[in-house]
RNA sequence: GACCCUAUGGUCUAGCGGUUAGGACAUUCCCCUUUCACGGGAAUAGCCCGGGUUCGAUUCCCGGUAGGGUCGCCA
C-alpha cells in the first residue's frame, strides 16, 4: 500500500517556517515513496478563520513548490477541491464528527459530562508510541492526567476539539503516516487511544524535531523569520529556502549542502531524520540564497530585480527596458538577496546621489579634485563610452598622473554612485552613459 | 509539579567500540582583483558532566545537568 501523508495546518493568518518544513518533509516522503500528499485545513476554530488566512497557507506552499495531490484548490472552505476523501476543510466535515461521537457514546467509550461536554474514557495504562524517528516511546499519564485521565472530545458549545477531529480525519482519509512536529509526541498517546476506540490500528508516526531561534528559544509567531512570507518579502528565492529547510533536521550525508530538490526526493527517508531540534541559521540560508541567486536565469533575475525596486518605490517600468536590464546585469553575482538591490544599485535610478560619509572623507580630499577633473576630461574625449574604453581611459589617465589606477577609481565610484562598493565600475559607467557620468563627476567635484 | 524527547566546534551536520573526529555556514588571514562579491589557499574552534561495561569509550548502559516539548472546553 502506498503511503498517504498529510499536512494539516490551522489557518491562523501566517505559515510558520516550522510548519512549512513539516509540509516539506511530508511532501518529500510522498514523492520519495510514490505516495499521496494530502492538504487538509483544520479550521475548527471559527473565530480566527478566514479565507485570507487559508490563502496565506496555500500561497506559501505553492511558492515553495509543494504541490498537493488532494486538498483544496482555493481558500474557500466550500470551494472546489481535488481528491476523493473530501471535504478537505474540517468546518465542512461536521457530520463525520457527529457520527463518530455517537459511535463512541453508544459503546460507552465517551460520555456526557456534567459541565456539558462530551469526554473520552481515556486508557489508564501507559501507551506505547512507536515512532519512526524517535523509536519506541512509553508514555504514562502525568500526575494531572492521573487525577482525571478523561479528556474533552466535544466542547459545551458543540465544537469538537483538535485531538478528536484530527484523529477522525486521519482515519477517514486513510492516512498511513503521520509526520508532524515533535510538539505532538506526548499527545500521540491520546490519538492512539482514540484510534483503538474506533477499532483500528493507528497510522505510523514520525515526529520531527522543532526549529528553534538562534538563541535556542522556541520560535513563535512574533520572532524574526517565523513567518514563511517574511522570506519572500526579504527577497529570498524559494529554492534557497526549500534547500535550507531540507538541511534542518535531515541530512543527505555525503557532505552535500546545495542540492536540487529532485535529489532530495531521491534520498529522503524517515530514518535519517535527526532527533534533536535545530536552531535556525539565517547566515547559512543567506549563503545558499547567494548560491542560487548567482545562477538565476537572466529573465528571472530581471523580473525579481524589477519587483524588488518596485517594492522600494522605484518604478523601473517607466524607464527604458534596455537600460534597466543593463543595470541589473551589472548586479548579477554581486547581491545575495533581492532586498539588497535598491540600496546596492539604486544609483542607476536617481538624480540625487548621497555620498557615503566615511568614503567621502577618504576619497573627496583636495588632491583628488584635480584628478577627478582629469578623469572627467578623459571621459569627455571618448568617442565610444563602453567598459573597455573607459578602463583604458582610466588607466591612461592614471599613468599620465603617475598614480595607481585605484587612486582614480575610488573617487570616481563614489562620485557616480555614492557608495564605496558596487558593481564593476567600468560597466556601471557604461550603463549610466557618458552625459550622466560627466554630470555626476562635475557635481561631486563641487562638493570638495 | 509530573511525564516525554534531545545533547559532536558559535551554527547546521557526518561519523565511529580503536579515526590526525570529516564537511558546510560564520569568523580571521593570504592570493586573485577596479571596489564588493566569486574563486583558490590557510587558520581558530567540537564529542555536556560523572559513574559503569570493555583491553579500549565521543560511540553502549545508568545518573546528573542543560535545552526543548506535553499535561486546555487552543490548534
Amino acid at each position: 500500500m502506498k503511503p498517504r501523508v498529510r499536512f494539516a495546518p490551522s489557518p491562523t493568518g501566517y505559515l510558520h517556517i516550522g510548519g512549512a518544513r513539516t509540509a516539506l518533509f511530508n511532501w518529500l516522503y510522498a514523492r520519495h515513496t510514490g505516495g499521496t500528499f494530502v492538504l487538509r485545513i483544520e479550521d475548527t476554530d471559527a473565530a480566527r478563520n478566514s479565507q485570507e488566512a487559508v490563502d496565506v497557507i496555500l500561497n506559501g506552499l505553492r511558492w515553495l513548490g509543494i504541490d498537493w495531490d488532494e486538498g483544496p484548490i482555493t481558500g474557500d472552505a466550500t470551494g472546489p477541491s481535488k481528491g476523493d476523501h473530501g471535504p478537505y476543510f474540517q468546518s465542512q466535515r461536521k457530520e463525520n464528527y457527529q457520527r463518530r461521537i455517537e459511535a463512541l457514546m453508544s459503546r460507552d467509550l465517551a460520555y456526557k459530562h456534567a459541565d456539558g461536554t462530551i469526554k473520552f474514557r481515556m486508557t489508564r495504562e501507559p501507551i506505547l508510541i512507536p515512532d519512526l524517528v524517535v523509536g519506541d516511546v512509553l508514555r504514562p499519564l502525568t500526575d494531572r492526567e492521573e487525577a482525571d485521565p478523561d479528556w474533552v472530545l466535544v466542547r459545551s458549545d458543540g465544537q469538537p476539539v483538535f485531538h478528536f477531529v484530527n484523529v477522525v480525519d486521519d482515519l477517514e482519509m486513510g492516512i498511513t503516516h503521520v509526520i508532524r512536529g515533535e510538539d505532538h509526541l506526548s499527545n500521540t498517546a491520546k490519538h492512539i487511544a482514540l484510534f483503538r476506540a474506533f477499532g483500528v490500528e493507528p497510522p505510523k508516526y514520525a515526529h520531527i524535531p522543532l526549529i528553534l531561534n538562534a538563541d535556542g528559544s522556541k520560535m513563535s509567531k512574533r520572532d524574526k523569520g517565523a513567518s514563511l512570507t517574511s522570506y519572500l518579502d526579504d527577497g529570498f528565492l524559494a529554492e534557497a529556502v526549500n534547500n535550507y529547510l531540507c538541511l534542518l533536521g535531515w541530512s543527505p550525508k555525503d557532505n552535500l549542502e546545495k542540492m536540487p530538490l529532485a535529489d532530495v526526493v531521491e534520498r529522503f527517508d524517515l530514518p535519517q531524520i535527526l532527533r534533536h531540534n535545530a536552531k535556525f541559521d539565517y547566515e547559512k540560508l543567506t549563503w545558499l540564497q547567494g548560491e542560487y541567486c548567482r545562477e538565476l536565469a537572466p529573465d528571472r533575475f530581471y523580473e525579481l530585480g524589477v519587483h524588488a525596486f518596485a517594492k522600494a518605490g522605484i518604478d523601473t517600468n517607466k524607464l527604458d527596458v534596455h537600460y534597466v536590464k543593463a543595470a541589473l546585469d551589472t548586479c548579477r553575482g554581486k547581491i545575495k538577496t533581492f532586498a539588497e538591490l535598491p540600496a546596492y544599485a539604486g544609483f542607476y535610478f536617481t538624480d540625487v546621489i548621497i555620498y557615503d560619509g566615511e568614503a567621502a572623507q577618504k576619497s573627496f580630499v583636495p588632491e583628488n579634485k584635480p584628478r577627478l577633473e582629469k578623469v572627467r576630461e578623459a571621459f569627455g574625449k571618448l568617442p565610444a563610452f563602453d567598459a573597455a574604453s573607459i578602463e583604458a581611459a582610466l588607466k591612461a589617465t592614471a599613468a599620465e598622473l603617475g598614480v595607481k589606477v585605484g587612486i582614480l577609481i575610488h573617487p570616481t565610484r563614489l562620485a557616480t554612485t555614492g557608495h564605496p562598493h558596487g558593481p564593476s565600475l567600468y560597466h556601471l559607467l557604461e550603463v549610466l552613459g557618458k552625459d550622466e557620468v560627466l554630470a555626476r563627476i562635475e557635481k561631486a567635484a563641487k562638493k570638495f
